[in-house]
DNA sequence: AACTTTTACAACCGCATCATT
DNA sequence: AAATGATGCGGTTGTAAAAGT
């Protein structure tokens, strides 16, 4: 008999209440043997919890259980049991398999790490480079120490020859741009993103600060030894334990005006996951910063 | 239409931990 | 305390379906 006849099989047995009597009277290992499969305990367990158990939800994650996800995940890592036992009915394999799908692969394109879920500092310094050789090409970029990918990209940026008045509004236009998203950071009332003295601690020292204004993330030492795990719903003064990275809310990055307008609507993006398009030009505006539609991120990630 | 590549997800594997003897 | 078995957990793999060429 192959796998899949088995499968149905175990299936079709699960269903009935018979299989609640062999759980009853017995352990994983005999279920199978009594059951008459050909299969482990082991894998008729695994089989009943990540599948055939009735109190497992289907379908798409929703909004809000993407969004405790990536915040659990800042604070518990790759605990996903632990994730699992906050989402009612998702099962630890299924939270995995989504983060490792979705939720990983939009975070590494839009410049977080997954791990620690810090704002990438590569893409961050890459993206300051980029601005100062579009607007002071005579100043600071010298190309041969960028990573040869970057350096054709660069080399295409159009070159400002014009005097500083003139490229003025751009800077202006950049920083009031920069600007009111920090603003929008730190007046969004679900954000917990904190402001406190770290710019020079984030910011590369290479940074052009009057070009590049990045918001300052949140480093609180004091917060790491003992993180608190929230209740689900309970997100306030979420902190991640940082690995020795500066701490960055998450819920600031995907609570984006686009989703969080209507999260409703937002299943589209779940039913059409081939919005990543919108995805880049949604986070990265949070971001400040834009990935070059040429720029293939996953190559240097 | 045929083939290749990518994506998504169930299942597997090995190790750790807990419970029982 | 040690041995053994059951279960839990997280990383990895296999594969069907979808998408791309």
């Amino acid at each position: 008999m192959d796998s899949r006849k088995v499968l149905g099989q175990l299936k079709k047995i699960t269903s009935s209440s018979a299989i609640f009597n062999f759980m009853d009277l017995a352990n994983w290992r005999s279920l199978p043997k009594n059951a008459g499969l050909q299969r482990c305990g082991k894998s008729c367990r695994l089989r009943w919890t990540n599948y055939l158990r009735p109190d497992i939800k289907r379908g798409r994650f929703s909004f809000d259980e993407e969004e405790t996800i990536i915040q659990l995940h800042s604070v518990l890592g790759n605990k996903w049991s632990a994730i699992a036992a906050r989402l009612p009915g998702r099962t630890d394999n299924e939270i995995k398999n989504y983060w490792n799908t979705h939720i990983r692969k939009r975070l590494l394109r839009n410049g977080i790490d997954p791990v620690t879920h810090a704002p990438r500092l590569d893409l961050l310094d890459l993206s300051s480079i980029l601005t100062s050789a579009w607007c002071n090409p005579s100043t600071l970029l010298n190309l041969s120490t960028l990573p040869s990918q970057f350096q054709n990209l660069v080399q295409q940026v159009p070159v400002c020859t014009t005097t500083t008045t003139s490229a003025g509004p751009f800077i202006n236009q950049t920083e009031q741009i920069m600007q009111e998203n920090v603003k929008g950071f730190s007046s969004n009332p679900t954000s917990t993103f904190s402001c406190q003295n770290s710019q020079e601690n984030f910011v590369p020292s290479s940074l052009n600060e009057s070009l590049v204004s990045l918001p300052n993330f949140y480093c609180n030492s004091t917060t790491t030894t003992d993180p608190k795990v929230p209740e689900p719903g309970d997100y306030s003064g979420f902190q991640s334990a940082n690995n020795g990275y500066q701490n960055f809310s998450i819920d600031s990055v995907m609570s984006t005006p686009l989703m969080s307008q209507d999260p409703l609507n937002s299943s589209s993006t779940y039913v059409n996951s081939s919005s990543t398009e919108d995805e880049r030009e949604c986070y990265s505006s949070l971001l400040k910063f834009e990935i070059p539609e040429s720029l293939d991120i996953d190559d240097f990630l």
